[in-house]
Order: structure tokens, then sequence, then C-alpha cells
DNA sequence: CTCCAGGGGGCCA
DNA sequence: TGGCCCCATGGA
């Protein structure tokens, strides 16, 4: 049966359910996780978000006033803390130069996305995660567990950012909040369903053939 | 012990 | 562009 990109989304809502995404209490939190995941199991990432909760409230000028090695005793446990402690820095000075305000970004000339891929440690994937979450701007994140996805529905064999995310575009069906589900449930399927199809019923998605 | 997570940068062809 | 290596921790 063939259906669209949309209907390909509802149907992992139907069989899901809401998966929440992001999980976070502020947008600051958001970046930081952002960066404190990559290539990190989100159970690290959990430890450390904890630390900076306790050590800052994800307050800004509270971040930004760590010295470095406090920041990075608080996101040992994340992995590659010498670059993610240097991101997090250059990323929150950047908010700084918009006085941290949202709304004066979104305002920017330059895109969102450029700006953030300018930064050192700041790649594809959570330049768009910060995008889609933080920065309202509705897109599709096609990382490894999208690619996977539709390797999966034996749509394409893609294992590449760029080239999938050129390849799927969200229509206007998709509203903002659709989006960031969407990103959730691809993750989570990704991370429940690809790797432990024991446990799982993976049946709901055989037999579709989606259109773009 | 090995493998790898909700990546990214540098380097090289 | 695309492949390879490195970055680092903790859980399975």
């Amino acid at each position: 049966m063939e259906i669209s990109l949309y209907q390909l989304y509802r149907i992992m809502l139907e069989n899901m359910g809401h998966q929440k995404w992001w999980p976070a209490e502020s947008e600051n939190e958001i970046i930081v996780g952002a960066i404190l995941v990559q290539n990190t199991n989100w159970n690290n990432v959990v430890k450390s978000l904890s630390n900076l909760k306790k050590l800052t409230d994800f307050k800004t000028d509270r971040i930004m006033s760590l010295d470095e090695s406090s920041l990075i005793d608080a996101i040992r446990q994340s992995g590659f803390y010498h670059q993610k402690s240097k991101t997090i820095k250059v990323v929150f000075n950047w908010l700084i130069s918009y006085s941290d305000d949202h709304e004066l970004i979104k305002k920017s000339i330059i895109t969102i996305r450029n700006q953030l891929l300018s930064i050192k440690g700041i790649g594809h994937e959570t330049a768009d995660a910060i995008r889609l979450y933080v920065f309202d701007e509705k897109t599709f994140i096609s990382d490894r567990y999208a690619q996977k996805l539709f390797s999966y529905l034996g749509l394409l064999d893609i294992n590449s950012y760029n080239k999938l995310n050129r390849y799927i575009q969200l229509n206007e069906e998709f509203s903002l909040e659709d989006a960031k589900e969407f990103h959730g449930l691809i993750v989570e399927f990704g991370k429940v369903y690809l790797k432990n199809k024991e446990l799982f019923d993976t049946s709901f998605l055989v037999g579709y053939k989606i259109t773009i």
C-alpha cells in the first residue's frame, strides 16, 4: 500500500503514541542536551544535565560564568568533553550576541542554520535539532535512525545526512509540532524496534511503501 | 573483552 | 563529496 510521508508519520504516531520530544524543561536545556548527546547514550547525558541544572539552572549567564574545568567536570560523563565544553560556551556566546533574545535571532538576516553550522562542534544534525526544537523552524532531521528507517521501509538506502536531507522535506500537512513529534517517533522506533526486534512487533510498518 | 550511543572535525583522494 | 581516524564515557 502506497502512503505519503505524512501518512507514515500518522501511522507511527497511532502505533507508538506521543513521544513528547524534546524532553527538557527549558530551551537552554535543549541546546546543551543537543550538544552533549552527540554520539553519546542519552542516559549519560541525563547525568550531565542534572549536574548543570544544579550548577546553573540553565541560565545563560550562569553557564557562561562557569570556568572550563567546572564545566568539564559537570559534563564528563557525556564524553568528548574537551570539544563539547568549548562548543557550549561558543553557542551561548552566540546567543548573548543577540542579547540572549530568541526572537531577535529568528529575525536575523543570516539563516539560523548557517550561523549554527559556523560554530565548531555544531554539525548538520545538531544544527537542525536546535532549529526544530528551539527556534521553531519546521525541519526534518535525517539522522542515522531516519536513514535506517527509510532503508527498513525499502524506500532508500542512503547513509548520508545531506543526501537524505535533500530528499526528504516536510510539506504543509506537517505542523511544527508534527515535525517535532516525527523526529521523536523515528528515534524511538530506531532505538526499540530496529535494535530489539524481539521485544516489539514491528509489523505495523510492514507492507507500506512511501511515495515522496 | 568488545561494541556503540539521539555526531563532528580534520585530512586526504 | 566520501572514506577514515580520532575524540571519551558508561552500559550491555
